[in-house]
DNA sequence: CCAGTGATGCACT
DNA sequence: GTGCATCACTGGC
């Protein structure tokens, strides 16, 4: 009744919602969807949270240890793509005390953005959280869920798009993401530290993956294409992989038709994927 | 190996 | 108050 007034501009479902700071009324998606806004848009607000993040300017040896850093090009393209070609990829991690963690990427999902029910971005929807989902092509979103555990996604080019990084093969670092895996567990049952956990064991998962890494929600609004703690590089050595497409994790509350398609891809055969998908895999042969 | 389940706290009806 | 884009553990094969 009250604010009738997209129906002459798109299909998209403006959603209200109140800033963390001040109690501000957000009504719009983003850039470009920003236009006469009935008073109740800070402009300014929303401008500072698209805004990226970014460090202090970066020492040379920063400089040379991640020239080989892929660049913007690589992000700005639709969600799927970016999801397939990430595959076999290496992520690379430098912490703030200078060590490197690397992994190869054997597992993603696309989220669509709006159109998909299963994305944090359905109908356009906008909260202080997804933001960077409507970021540039290359921006990290980090959040959390079932209250203790993160997700790490990276934006791509269509409106609310991401793909999440399920899995890595650990490469380097190893003993670093041990210990932080340790870490984690020990806090909850002291006992297990001395069980050593196995290496495709570390990043055959989301969380496990940024328990290892060290990808916390404070990442959120980085970009992958200039932050000096976050980066992918091309993998050198080209592998033979076959990639299995098939339904992704733990959406079922999406409604069967967005749940069934086959959004998510893994590297067959590979050791550090969460969780294989014998239907899909019986029917490649 | 696999399915079932409790934990846990934040984001948002 | 409800619902998670998960994990570690358990007990069954």
């Amino acid at each position: 009744m009250k604010e009738g007034n997209n129906k002459s501009t798109q299909k998209l479902n403006l959603k209200s919602l109140l800033s963390p700071q001040k109690k501000i009324t957000y009504k719009l998606i983003a850039e470009s969807d920003v236009k006469k806004s009935k008073g109740i848009v800070d402009l300014k607000l929303i401008k500072a949270d698209l805004q990226q993040l970014k460090d202090p300017p970066i020492t040379p040896w920063e400089r040379k240890i991640c020239a080989n850093r892929l660049p913007f090009s690589f992000y700005n393209v639709p969600c799927t793509i970016l999801a397939k070609n990430i595959l076999g990829k290496i992520l690379v991690r430098k912490l703030d005390n200078g060590i490197i963690l690397k992994g190869k990427i054997v597992e993603t999902e696309s989220y669509l953005g709006i159109a998909d029910k299963a994305s944090h971005t359905y109908q356009g929807k906008v909260t202080p959280r997804n933001i960077p989902m409507y970021m540039l092509p290359g921006t990290i979103y980090v959040y959390i869920t079932y209250g203790m555990y993160h997700c790490f996604n990276i934006s791509s080019q269509e409106k609310g798009s991401a793909v999440l990084i399920r899995s890595l093969e650990p490469l380097e670092g190893i003993a670093q993401m041990r210990e932080n895996r340790n870490d984690k567990v020990h806090s909850k049952s002291p006992k297990k530290l001395l069980k050593e956990l196995k290496i495709h064991d570390l990043c055959n998962g989301p969380s496990k993956m940024c328990i290892s890494m060290q990808i916390e929600k404070k990442h959120s609004k980085y970009s992958m294409c200039d932050w000096n703690g976050l980066w992918i590089e091309d993998n050198v050595i080209q592998e033979e992989m076959k990639i299995v497409e098939c339904p992704r994790i733990g959406i079922k509350s999406a409604g069967d038709e967005w749940a069934h398609k086959p959004l998510r891809y893994y590297v067959y055969g590979h050791k550090c994927v969460s969780k294989r998908d014998k239907i899909i895999e019986a029917a490649l042969f």
